[in-house]
DNA sequence: AGCGGAATTTGAATCGATCCAACAAAAATG
DNA sequence: CATTTTTGTTGGATCGATTCAAATTCCGCT
């Protein structure tokens, strides 16, 4: 009868190897996870047995359950996972995690969902010890999901008013104001905004009850920047379009067109991404616009792909792969504290940006 | 004496609700697993015994244990983490794998190591239901630990003679015949190829002998592939030199030092992978050699980064996205049969190939 | 009041390991 | 030879849930 069901092909448990061998299941478990206290033997013995049962070795499945620690930190985010692959930010970031997950040989585990009812199961069924969670669109939603799993997490990008909430972040309004002045050094008087939402699934042009009530605070703060500099020149930053893109080629070509679509074109673009910055550079150049010959763009941060355009990208540059490294640490030796930390940026002059054209 | 304790902060079990709430803990798993089965009244009273004592949801851990099924698939390389992001050929079959996954719902656990021990116990410990594995260097080891775990796995890229495990792969004999023809067909005569490794750990000219004996066929067909066509142009492959690098950025230059120290400089070179390629097409324009005026490239692959090079490069594609894809579902609807699958292979003309020059 | 059947709830069994206190056997010591 | 030590082994408890057959409760109806 029994062997009528072999077929079924059970897999073979630690239990079974030990029974098999005549040890008790401690000793069985010894053989694979601590093998020098047991007797050679013994040891010779077990491992025979259970090679020549086809034994797996100790499931982790049950490891863990004993064990409590995943070794792996889950990286989430409302975007579908090919968003970890295609996403140049993205990818810097994830180089800088892997880059402390590889030290301390921890792995990681990629969480996102195509929709929302997904997307939380996923983040409550994660097997890890830890989140990180880059926060663009969705975000709050995404934190309130996790906050569910009472593990430990930290926030990334753009930063979150709740103070509760571990994160790491950069210096946004300096950032801004770096790229505005640059900009109005040159010479510059018409501005436009390519900016990152303010509240999810935004787009077009942004209203100041928007700006005001807006829900990520770091796109609020870039913009902050940008006005706080260009008001010090005199400019009159209410007539600065300000149009909120979702940060990939269609919204941002769209932008670009009302923009252009208006009466005063600007000669300078001041964008809120590398990624929109990018595609401002080849839109303006498929329309026969040099850059910066006639308008001037300057990004914010500082992937690679901005050293690579051309014209090169001038551009406000966060340090994306240490926001990672430091991401992964908080999580791999997390202590409890809620730690929110605010890192500097760089500002990168290369060829996107250049004297305003003389009217 | 509990109450000192406390602070300890022992994580709240589903049984600790249920006791709270004066319920069975069968009843309170119903009340998370499947509350439409459980009384209204029953459930809002366990629900708000749940939220006020602070209960996290039911643990993933313990759940797991008892489905039996993770929900996600690794994907393991003896790489370190970052060359999932790096790589741009890593990336793009990511894509296709992420693109399976979000369909069904499952995650992706990215495995790697940075050395050796580290790798098997990773493999060893990896909560995943199958995995995908990038054979580049060290890919048999990779294979063999992988195999232990009794999981179902498919082996990308170098095709292993092994043919017990699944395998996906292109056909590199075809793919490489198209690279050769196209070259000497434009006149080429003098070939140097920058190969792929023929075992672990090598780099420097290959001789027959190391070609004859090699692990990684799909290296060995390649070279084949480049061979068998070019003698049909009555060219004597004897005299060809055949470097095999790591493929990245130090030994690709070496090679390429080496190549060009050599009497004899070749017109053209028949790369084994986009990234030599597109190091070549760097290493000899720094050199002052025009591409494709002097020399000539192919490469393999067909990573995006190709068509944004200067000159763009022209290659043998391979459907890397597809591949991804396809790896993935086999793993995630398993069905216990071994597959080996060869796809087949574009061959892209762009702007890194042009006649020979006229000695 | 009594009955049948549907709707709920219970609690033991299970998933696959690790840990550890207690015990046994062997080796070292006096 | 008796007594410690040392070295190995055992088996029960535990990790945190889900499952399912059996028990119970509920309800409408005669």
């Amino acid at each position: 009868m029994a062997s009528l069901l072999e077929g079924q092909a059970r897999p073979i448990r630690l239990a079974d190897i030990a029974k098999a061998a005549g040890v008790s299941h401690g000793t069985a478990s010894n053989v694979f996870s601590r093998p020098e206290i047991v007797r050679a033997e013994v040891r010779e013995r077990v491992k025979a047995v259970a090679e020549q049962m086809g034994y797996a070795g100790p499931d982790p499945k049950g490891r863990l359950l004993r064990a409590g620690k995943v070794n792996a930190i889950g990286v989430a985010t409302t975007e579908p996972l090919s968003y970890f692959f295609d996403d140049p930010f993205a990818r810097v970031m994830m180089a800088g995690i892997s880059e402390a997950c590889d030290a301390t040989g921890a792995g990681i585990a990629l969480v996102s969902a195509a929709n929302q009812e997904k997307l939380a199961w996923n983040i409550q069924s994660a097997l890890v010890d830890g989140f990180v969670l880059f926060c663009i669109e969705g975000g709050s939603r995404l934190v309130d999901l996790t906050r569910e799993r009472k593990l430990p997490f930290v926030a990334l990008e753009l930063g979150f008013q709740d103070e509760t909430v571990s994160a790491i972040g950069v210096d946004n309004v300096a950032g801004a104001r770096l790229a505005a002045r640059h900009l109005a050094e040159l010479g510059h008087r018409r501005f436009a905004v390519l900016s990152l939402g303010f509240a999810d699934n935004r787009t077009g042009f942004a209203t100041p009850e928007v700006v005001r009530s807006a829900v990520y605070t770091g796109t609020r703060d870039r913009l902050a920047g940008y006005f706080e500099e260009l008001s010090r020149f005199g400019i009159d930053t209410a007539t600065i379009p300000v149009y909120e893109t979702e940060n990939e080629e269609k919204s941002t070509r769209a932008g670009l067109e009302a923009i252009f679509a208006r009466g005063e074109r600007p000669t300078a673009i001041l964008a809120m991404s590398d990624r929109m910055a990018l595609i401002a550079i080849d839109w303006l150049r498929a329309r026969g616009l040099g850059v910066p010959g006639d308008v001037s763009i300057v990004g914010f941060d500082g992937v690679p792909d901005g050293a690579l355009s051309t014209p090169p990208l001038t551009t406000i540059a966060q340090p994306i792969t240490e926001i990672g490294r430091r991401a992964a640490r908080m999580i791999l030796d997390h202590d409890g504290a809620v730690r929110r930390e605010t890192m500097g940026v760089d500002f990168v002059v290369r060829g996107s940006t250049g004297p305003a054209p003389k009217a």
